[in-house]
DNA sequence: AACTGTTGTTCCATTTTTTGGAACTATCTC
DNA sequence: GAGATAGTTCCAAAAAATGGAACAACAGTT
């Protein structure tokens, strides 16, 4: 066991809703020993990896680790052109828009571009979702082939509601759709009373794959500005595809949007 | 020496100009054996603190310093308010906005709202400017009695261009201004064509302190306009002063603002 | 297709660091 | 100021890191 194992193990206990840890934190939280616990924290800080909160004993992520983290986005560049897609469309019609990745059967949520309206959709950059329970873990899953899929589902899915794929054979059909129409949606799944509409894209050269998603409350979705979302959405991602040579990309087909949601 | 340490080290050498190294990189940036250079690598992504660029030799920052990195702005809260404040600023007058914190006798941007004008200010973050030759670095440089000040420069200071401060004593009659009028202000210093306001507040709890900035072309520059910047930047500061408790803080005296630039 | 320079990986014994229990110190709470 | 809680330091045993060199993979060239 290498030092950096614990000192990754660490960083994973940093969450939206842990901000800083303590020696005690990493005791209950790693079952490591307090001895280990006080001198790696320690380490990491003298190592510009982590700062003292003030004068207390409390550890947080430094700035080091802020500014590398930033370049993420950009060693990633395929995040940040379709970060920039989004943002565009998020700005012109005032719903949350975002980028998530895929992480095995979980996607994460990378970039987010906040709404504008009163009643709208907030999500918490790096949580973690199901891919099968949501519109964009099912535009990057259509990307794979159905045995793929298959291996990633050992023991089936757990449905969180109704109007998720209730067992591995929905979700491949459901997968089938995405590829025919080039879009993947969701309604009151992973999240209750979201809407999103998703579109993938790769880059070949890199392995990058994401989905740009725009999320709407479930009661305010209007046939007209869904339509118009789908559109902005994948003709920015067609851009991108052409950008990146991306073959995988599934092009729009209309026909199969103008059905209503 | 720590496998820590090289970790860090390793960490050290993305830049905005560097998004992903590779073995050979290592060993000529840090110095360090083939060997070591490559199980590094190896080791720092098998724990996820690096990923594998498709199917390339290159490393890059993972999605897991992209989330801890993140989390940076609000563990340092501070940081996160002053953010708000300033993208407020920056959506309503179209000027780029950001915020930065003082490493010693550097300031370094944070965070960014990139300007609507088509002649806009492009901020890098992560980028170190010299503080002393920043309205950034000066805001925070205000905050420290002056003996602290000298102590930061003991070689003296070598200035950029002809309006930043030539010499110590200089530096520090800027900075009595500072204190008196609650802002600070550069014009063609560190960062040529480029003219600055800037108001610096801290949190004593934790110890951060950050300055807030509005960034506009020199060329630009109306007083009707820069009067109102002084005035929402100093406003939005006062309000996190207050929640804070920030003693240190220095208010505004409008009188100082409307001699010109 | 063989050659060549470049880049990355593996192996090894030696050196250095890490580990975890326990004793110790500091800090907080009532 | 007693008692509890939280954090640090010490130590020998165990584990991991080191760097040189041989080896392997690769890209470009003739």
């Amino acid at each position: 066991m290498s030092i950096l194992s614990s000192a990754a193990d660490v960083l994973r206990c940093f969450s939206s809703t842990r901000h800083d840890v303590t020696v005690t934190d990493l005791v209950t939280l790693l079952g490591m020993p307090k001895s280990n616990a006080s001198r790696l924290l320690r380490a990491m800080r003298d190592e510009g990896l982590l700062e003292t909160v003030g004068q207390t004993k409390r550890y947080r992520p430094s700035l080091l680790l802020n500014q590398v983290g930033q370049l993420y986005r950009f060693a990633a560049s395929l995040i940040d052109r379709s970060d920039a897609v989004v943002g565009v469309i998020s700005d012109r019609i005032g719903h949350t828009g975002y980028i998530s990745v895929r992480r095995g059967a979980h996607v994460i949520g990378v970039t987010a571009h906040p709404g504008r309206h009163a009643l709208r959709v907030v999500t918490a950059i790096g949580d973690r979702l199901p891919a099968f329970a949501s519109s964009t873990g099912r535009a990057l899953l259509a990307r794979l082939p159905d045995e793929e899929v298959r291996t990633l589902y050992p023991e089936g899915l757990s449905a969180p509601s109704e109007t998720a794929p209730q067992d591995l054979e929905a979700l491949l059909a459901r997968l089938a759709e995405i590829r025919a129409s080039g879009f993947a949606e969701s309604h009151d799944e992973a999240v209750r009373g979201v809407h999103a509409i998703s579109v993938a894209v790769g880059d070949p050269t890199t392995g990058d794959e994401v989905a740009l998603c725009i999320t709407i409350p479930a009661t305010l979705v209007e046939q007209q500005e869904r339509l118009a979302i789908i559109a902005a959405l994948s003709e920015g991602a067609a851009e991108i595809a052409a950008l990146t040579g991306d073959t995988r990309f599934f092009p729009l087909n209309l026909a199969f949007a103008e059905t209503a949601p």
